[in-house]
RNA sequence: GGGCAAGUAGCUCAGCUGGUUAGAGCGCCACGUUGACAUCGUGGAGGCCAGGGGUUCGAGUCCCUUCUUGCCCACCA
């Protein structure tokens, strides 16, 4: 027998929450279940870089999964959630040189390897201080099978799928355009550039053309540019190939000036015809379209511009200069030597480096790319086809259209951090890469073998982690076993990141999809803004949680939302999920407060029969409580989390708070004997412990506190409960409705909230108590049922409560309601005016009959009842029906009062 | 230049495949506190669902269009 537990008057999240999480881990319920007859559901975390602390965005990535593996735990999946860290490549970098840079050093100063050093001491500094924050949050994770993407395994698994690549020939390196930040030293994928709108000049230059024989007067060619420093690289000028202006031009030669080259004119289509003059500089070794075109006519590649940043020899006396100084010096000589024809105000695209916001400089440099064609288009194929599903659906469109776009990726870095490229050159030149370290040249046997100095982007090993953290390339158990993963949830703002490269590579790696879901929630915002450092407007979740309880933050961050959807996340709205808590915590001291002894049964055994009190409200809630559960199971299963937490939300506060237990008070009160008080407690018990589980998985641990407190009270009787809510069963599915309850209920809620509404109208004093009759005609038996409970609930203050069938004479100075089916008179003497009441009567009445109007209205439409659904019509036709019975009602006691 | 989202009560947002009199939280007004809860209860005020057009028996929901805001993508230098 399990010790009975007293519960606080106030409930204190901190200490049941520190109390709850560690004994759940204790116990390893987060484990999967190793029955391998169950079915699987698999979550991989998106891997939280670990550049410092978490912020709202992954509380929210949290609570939403946690959310999904906790109802499908309970659901009885062998469900593994799987937790893991990123070392986050440039970014991690960053923010140690950052810390490096405080100490007025940088990462040359300590060498590759010290620095490596201080990179991992960071890294297990700030992955404690995560796995900290997620304990908190409560995510039911399975820590053992933690993985980093540095990890041995991880690790090997990136060099495994880089050296298929390789030998499929989808690996490829080569002098191309790239994305250079000369902050960070290293390329960068086409993603890892923002471009931002930012004011600028058009220079407009004449470009001398090289003089035909015979012609006398030199003819120039005018082009315009944002970037005239780049002239001294101009292997050529374009102009479109249909462009009259200049036909007669193509195929001479023009004169780059100041650097005094001959280059040709060219046509090519991707000229535009409305920009500038028509012509453009060709810049093959500094612009990305110009390297096209260079490519296309065979122009010659120059670089003035180091991978430092500066100008380079090239650049003759502009060398060693930032753009930023070379820029204007170079117009200046345009100017002085009669090339500047103009400049404009002109705003353009620049583009910022993601992590560090330098401009980034496109330049020709040796890199290793994935050639992605081929797996671009069986990642296409496997979200056209069904395999994978995108929630919202609108993302999928998105997803085709980078995916039909994609160009190769450029996956080499030029940093220490990271996995290191896994290719060797031999002292003979043989080039070859190998998953394990190479002891010689496969070739020529050569043990004089230098290793790439590149790193790969941090993308690469992120794109392997549905499976690279389950095991692969080995054939292990829970690769086996939990792959393909059931839901990638995550940001919409990685879905090219990062899903996009998971899915290529899965599908490549795997011969399967990585995952049969996405789920991509919006990004938070605080006020209109985005949430970001620099604003200072980043929320810490540990101190929300300080100030209002993880479960209040946890019901914050999905109720009230749309997948796919940016939230604001503001205090009003943790107050009120906080006060949701506290009032869940205080029904459940109600229930506790009354149930004795719970006779508790197999809660899977107890879905379809109302349990205990054989009552109108109590098969009323039983109902409800079987109608909550299937519609909050069917919102769960469409992923329509927000609006599953207002439907169980709903019912606790709105069903069970405001009607059941005030009614079960009484009840309790009035029953007849102590089976029947027993019956009512069983039925309290009953819903509030079948609320819990639904509200488990949205607020794990007060559900928790109040599961285990209920339970100790409860008589088990030969059944073995759940340890814990963890793995109590998911409430199941049951059709079992009680529909004449819940009419007879909807009639006693109307003419309560009848009642109420007349007190307050006609001012009756709160504390009076005023007789009241019902005139039930037919349903006089119902009535008398619920009698006590109309007289006695609060607000309405009613005793006695006659119940008739008929009136056999008229009651002086009465008011009367007019609902649910029938008629309540209430003497209020000295408070009764003939005048209000008429006027009362008569709003109502107008009321009434606008709404008969409307309806008839509908029916009376042309094709409406040829062409409206059955019960469409049927609604209304009863609604009539009903509304006529009220609104004769109305008439006659209209009609007695004026008379 | 292309695409997407949002525009619903004073504020922040829900509203699934079209179907009662459009909802919630917060705020506001009035009243209420001796045993679940003032982190509360009861009652109330407050919305031509951005504008216009269309489809339909029926539109906040579908289509077209305009406006406003935000975001994403893109090789007009």
């Amino acid at each position: 027998m399990v010790e009975r537990r007293d519960m606080a008057k106030a409930y204190d999240p901190k200490e049941v929450e520190e109390r709850w999480y560690q004994r759940w881990v204790a116990a390893g319920y987060f484990k999967p279940d190793p029955d391998p007859a169950k079915p699987t559901f698999c979550v991989i975390m998106p891997p939280p870089n670990v550049t410092g602390e978490l912020h709202l965005g992954h509380a929210l990535t949290a609570s939403i999964q946690d959310l999904l593996v906790r109802w499908h735990r309970m659901m009885g999946d062998a469900t593994l959630w799987l937790p893991g860290r990123d070392h986050a490549g440039i970014a991690g970098q960053l923010v140690v040189e950052r810390e490096l840079a405080a100490e007025g050093k940088t990462r040359h100063d300590l060498g590759r390897e010290k620095f490596l050093e201080r990179m991992w001491d960071w890294m297990e500094r700030y992955g404690e201080a995560i796995g900290h924050q997620h304990h908190v949050l409560g995510v039911s994770v399975d820590w053992d099978r933690e993985r980093f993407t540095m990890d041995p395994g991880p690790s090997r698994a990136v060099r495994t799928a880089f050296v298929r690549l390789y030998e499929k020939g989808l690996i490829y390196r080569g002098a191309r355009i790239t994305n250079w930040c000369p902050r960070c030293a290293t390329a960068l994928s086409d993603l890892e550039v923002v471009h931002e709108e930012e004011p600028g000049q058009l220079t407009y230059v004449r470009y001398p053309l090289e003089p035909l024989a015979g012609e006398t007067e030199t003819r120039h060619i005018q082009i315009a540019t944002t970037r005239p420093e780049t002239i001294l690289a101009d292997t050529g000028i374009a102009v479109h190939p249909d462009d009259p202006r200049y036909t007669d031009v193509v195929g001479r030669r023009a004169i780059v000036p100041v650097a005094d080259r001959r280059v040709p004119i060219v046509a090519d289509d991707v000229v535009s015809l409305e920009f500038g003059t028509g012509a453009v500089k060709v810049t093959p070794g500094h612009d990305p379209t110009d390297f096209e075109i260079g490519q296309r006519h065979k122009l010659p590649t120059i670089l003035v511009m180091g991978l430092d940043g500066k100008m380079n020899e090239n650049a003759g006396h502009y060398q060693g200069m930032t753009v930023k100084e070379a820029r204007p010096a170079f117009v200046e000589e345009l100017r002085e030597r009669g090339y500047l024809v103009k400049q404009e105000e002109h705003a353009h695209q620049v583009g910022h480096c993601d992590r560090c916001k330098t401009i980034v400089e496109p330049l020709v440099s040796e890199q290793w790319y994935v050639r992605i064609a081929p797996l671009a288009a069986a990642a296409l194929d496997a979200v056209r086809d069904g395999r994978i599903e995108i929630i919202p659906e609108r993302f999928a469109k998105v997803y085709y259209n980078w995916m039909e776009n994609i160009r190769d990726w450029c996956i080499s870095r030029q940093l220490w951090w990271g996995h290191r490229i896994p290719v060797w050159t031999c002292a003979n030149g043989h080039v070859f890469a190998a998953v394990e370290d190479p002891m010689a040249c496969p070739e020529c046997g050569s043990t004089q073998l230098a290793q790439d100095p590149d790193v790969l982007d941090t993308w690469f090993s992120s794109g392997l982690w549905p499976f690279s953290t389950l095991g692969w390339p080995d054939d292990a158990d829970d690769l086996r076993r939990f792959y393909p993963t059931s839901v990638m949830e995550t940001g919409y703002d990685i879905l090219f990141f990062w899903v996009a490269r998971m899915i290529m590579m899965g599908l490549e790696m795997t011969g399967e999809v990585p995952f049969e879901t996405v789920y991509l929630h919006g990004l938070i915002r605080v006020g209109r803004e985005k949430m970001s450092k620099v604003k200072g407007n980043v929320l810490n979740p540990l101190e929300l949680i300080e100030d209002f309880g993880t479960d209040a933050l946890r019901i914050s961050l999905v109720s009230g939302t749309t997948p796919g959807n940016d939230t604001q996340i503001s205090n009003e709205r943790l107050e009120s999920n906080r006060n949701f808590v506290n009032k869940l915590w205080n029904a459940g001291r109600f229930v506790m407060s009354n149930v004795e002894r719970w006779p508790f049964r197999d809660p899977m055994a107890l879905l379809a029969t109302a349990p205990g009190a054989e009552g109108t409200a109590d098969r009323w809630i039983v109902s409800r409580a079987n109608a909550v559960t299937a519609e909050t199971t069917r919102l769960l299963r469409d992923f329509q989390l927000g609006e599953a937490a207002r439907t169980v939300h709903d019912f606790l506060w709105a069903e069970f708070c405001d009607w059941y237990v005030e009614i079960a008070k009484i009840e309790l009160r009035e029953a007849p004997d102590e089976a029947t008080r027993d019956g009512i407690r069983t039925n309290l018990a009953w819903v509030f412990e079948h609320t819990l589980r639904l509200l488990h998985p949205m607020m794990p641990f007060v559900t928790e506190e109040l599961w285990q407190t209920l339970l100790s009270t409860a008589d088990v009787n030969g059944v073995r409960p759940s340890p814990s809510i963890v793995i109590a069963p998911w409430p199941a599915e049951t059709s079992a409705r009680d529909a004449t309850a819940e009419a007879q209920m909807d009639a006693v809620f109307e003419i309560v909230r009848g009642v109420r509404n007349l007190r307050a109208e006609y001012r009756v004093d709160p504390g009076r108590w005023v007789p009241a009759t019902i005139v039930a005609g037919d349903d006089v038996d119902v009535m008398r049922s619920v009698a006590a409970i109309i007289g006695d609930l609060p607000g309405c203050r009613l005793r006695p409560v006659e119940v008739v069938s008929r009136l056999d004479a008229p009651i002086e100075h009465a008011v009367t309601i007019v609902a649910g089916g029938v008629t309540v008179y209430i003497p209020l003497a000295g408070l009764m005016d003939v005048a209000q009441e008429l006027a009362r009567l008569q709003r109502e009445q107008a009321e009434v009959t606008a709404e008969i109007d409307r309806a008839e209205g509908l029916l009376a439409r042309p094709g409406f009842v040829e062409k409206a659904r059955p019960d469409v019509v049927v609604r209304e036709r009863d609604k009539v029906a009903s509304l006529r019975e009220r609104l004769a009602k109305l008439d006659e006691h209209i009609h007695s009062l004026i008379s």
